[in-house]
DNA sequence: CACTCGTGGTT
DNA sequence: TAACCAAGAGT
């Protein structure tokens, strides 16, 4: 690792200030320095593209203009504006920030990396960001664009996979943040990180900052930055059963904790949860399942296999495989003993899909086809985007 | 500190 | 395809 001298900083805040302000991307939240249009998009923006998230952020905003409107707003309507973001924590901690802010603070926004961390799904990254270009806080926002770019500028050899890393990047950064532009310096640092110092294709003989970038000049560029590599996720093979009754299809909702927590999905079997780890035929299993749904829930349903093929859903640390099976049930709806109801496809607008349901509901239109269904006779537009 | 939490895109 | 990446935070 290398240090810069206090004229190479000064060089180098110049030199990258010029190239922004030339060539900064014009993007809807960059319109005003309003800390509720900086803090939602930089919500959003955790973990997940730029061009994602623009179409999220311009309904969110039509949807939620102040922080008032986000504070007060239903949880249903909130939910349906994330809708396939992902991370559905993130929406969760937002109004709960929001609702901090506007009740708490009386509407006043703490100013302070330090108390911005105080909020709910505020961390140092974020509490950085909202300090330096909302609030004009001299400190630096140290997401994986600025391990990126610092990494390679100044040959950190330091793991950006390890916690710890971030107090070192902080450390090192902190004192490059120029004091009367550090919001355009930070946003700098993250163009720069999206255009000629991305992850991979990089070219960065063509950087603003190239004279800077000590591993390119070393030729060294693509040892930084240093990062241990991620476990594979782990397999989970499910059934997923579509009961259908005039009453509608069978949600189940999901527990309040863990992955997709209190989504409504078709309810899903664990295979592994059905046997005692004993080889068995499919038609075994698919017994299996309709004796718990009837000695579990009173519910008698024959179930039989879809014809279309196993719904394939990847996370970060799990990938599901789904098999489905589809039953109806004509008479003895009642779902007193089942923790779930019924809904009819025409309420699914409605509803908040995670895109695993949304896989699971477009496999198993495409074999209604000519079938006639009790609940509906059409195939219905709940799509997947 | 290691692990968890979604989705879409690229290689 | 599997692996990795994308403006991280909570537990």
């Amino acid at each position: 690792m290398i240090k810069w001298s206090n004229k190479t900083i000064k060089a180098f805040q110049e030199t990258l200030l010029a190239w922004y302000d030339q060539n900064k991307r014009d993007l809807p939240w960059r319109q005003d320095q309003d800390p509720y249009h900086v803090w939602v998009s930089e919500i959003m923006l955790q973990q997940t593209q730029v061009e994602t998230v623009i179409p999220y952020y311009l309904r969110f905003m039509n949807e939620f203009p102040t922080i008032e409107d986000l504070a007060a707003a239903p949880e249903d309507k909130l939910m349906k504006a994330w809708e396939g973001l992902g991370y559905y924590s993130r929406a969760r901690n937002l109004q709960k920030a929001a609702q901090q802010i506007v009740f708490d603070y009386q509407g006043q926004w703490p100013t302070t990396a330090k108390e911005l961390q105080e909020l709910s799904g505020i961390g140092p990254y974020t509490a950085g960001a909202i300090a330096s270009i909302a609030f004009g806080q001299p400190v630096a926002a140290v997401d994986g664009n600025a391990f990126r770019v610092f990494a390679r500028l100044l040959e950190i050899d330091d793991d950006v996979a390890k916690p710890h890393t971030r107090q070192v990047f902080e450390k090192i950064i902190n004192p490059i943040v120029p004091k009367n532009r550090p919001g355009d310096f930070n946003q700098a640092i993250m163009d720069l990180g999206a255009s000629y110092m991305t992850a991979t294709n990089y070219d960065t003989s063509q950087s603003p900052v190239k004279d800077f970038n000590q591993s390119y000049l070393d030729g060294i560029e693509d040892h930084y930055p240093v990062k241990t590599k991620k476990k594979r996720p782990v397999r989970h093979d499910y059934f997923g059963v579509v009961i259908h009754s005039k009453a509608g299809y069978l949600f189940e909702k999901r527990p309040s904790h863990g992955i997709l927590a209190n989504f409504w999905m078709f309810p899903l079997f664990d295979r592994k949860n059905l046997t005692d780890d004993q080889p068995v035929t499919e038609s075994t299993l698919i017994d299996i399942i309709e004796t718990r749904l009837q000695t579990d829930y009173q519910l008698s349903v024959a179930l039989h296999p879809v014809s279309t093929p196993t719904v394939v859903h990847t996370f970060t640390h799990q990938q599901w495989k789904i098999k489905l099976l589809e039953g109806q049930i004509a008479e003895n709806i009642d779902l007193s003993y089942f923790p779930g109801k019924w809904i009819h496809s025409s309420e699914f607008d409605q509803m908040t899909f995670s895109k695993v349901q949304s896989k699971m509901w477009s496999a198993y239109q495409k074999t209604l086809k000519s079938t006639q269904s009790i609940d509906e006779s059409a195939v219905d537009q709940k799509t997947n985007r």
